[in-house]
DNA sequence: ATACTAAATACAATGATGTTGCAAAAATAA
DNA sequence: TTATTTTTGCAACATCATTGTATTTAGTAT
């Protein structure tokens, strides 16, 4: 794919395998992943400190972001232009206590809140939890 | 303390020096903390494993809630009546960029959110990321 | 007060997760 | 192709978390 080199140029990253396949592996499976789960897809082609370095660069660069969860870490894909300098990110996270996948919900932004005096609000995390459409039958 | 051996008893817990002293460490200070926090506070008189089943059971009773964080787990007072059954947590989190500190807003409460079709939402989890009243100056 | 029983703790062992330094390999520039 | 810079793999290490078990303790019955 060619797509992929296209995206780690644009954000001035070299070229390697191992990259094209952890941002394959993101486009792919469309949730959000956690090292676990990239060591577990990739593990057997690449070390896991080398995936570890890899999900540390594409935080830094703006091509992935952090979804919090209630146990550990995971990183999705971010779908606008974040960069080096600005990640920008007021969509809500849905995680499934069924099928254990959580998704960005780009389209659901995270309405206005108002803090009490003295609050600099500049970043927000709105994680859901519940049931997912494909498991609500 | 007669409180702390009220509370535990509330929640059909035994009385043990461990438990009054992380109950009572998460009276005193205000903020969430984590296993670690507790640790650096309690660890001379208690075992690590110790507390790691302490914060289990506090969970599993309603004592406690989870703070989702963007570099590890904390936990914090459940303020009102959380049980074994359910834990109703509907407040906001911040954490402060500067002192590190994450508090409950008891008073702040999530909006509703209205989800596409198939979404059963149960939990929400918000965590406000900026500058805190203390350390905006 | 003492003895009994169930629960909690300490300790050791193990496993999972995450970090650092550095030599070898690979990607880009010259 | 060769030179330069970046990335990777590996090993060592550090931190975090879990599990099993013997000992101790809390609550209860005697
Ligand atoms: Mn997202
Ligand atoms: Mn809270
Ligand atoms: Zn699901
Ligand atoms: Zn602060």
């Amino acid at each position: 794919m060619d797509q992929l080199r296209e995206t780690l140029k644009v954000h001035q990253l070299r070229t390697t395998t191992c990259r094209e396949d952890v941002l394959s592996t993101f486009i792919n499976k469309k949730n959000a992943l956690s090292h676990g789960d990239l060591e577990g897809a990739l593990g057997e082609n690449y070390d896991r400190v080398t995936i570890y370095r890899t999900l540390k660069t594409f935080l830094e660069k703006g091509i992935i972001h952090k979804v919090l969860d209630d146990e550990g870490l995971r990183y999705a894909l971010c779908s606008h232009s974040c960069s080096e300098e600005k990640h920008q990110h007021d969509h809500i996270h849905f995680k499934c206590n069924i099928c254990g996948k959580t998704n960005c919900l780009e389209n659901q932004l995270i309405p206005e809140i108002a803090l009490p005096q003295g609050y600099k609000p500049e970043n927000f995390n709105l994680l859901i939890q519940g049931t997912c459409p494909s498991c609500n039958n």
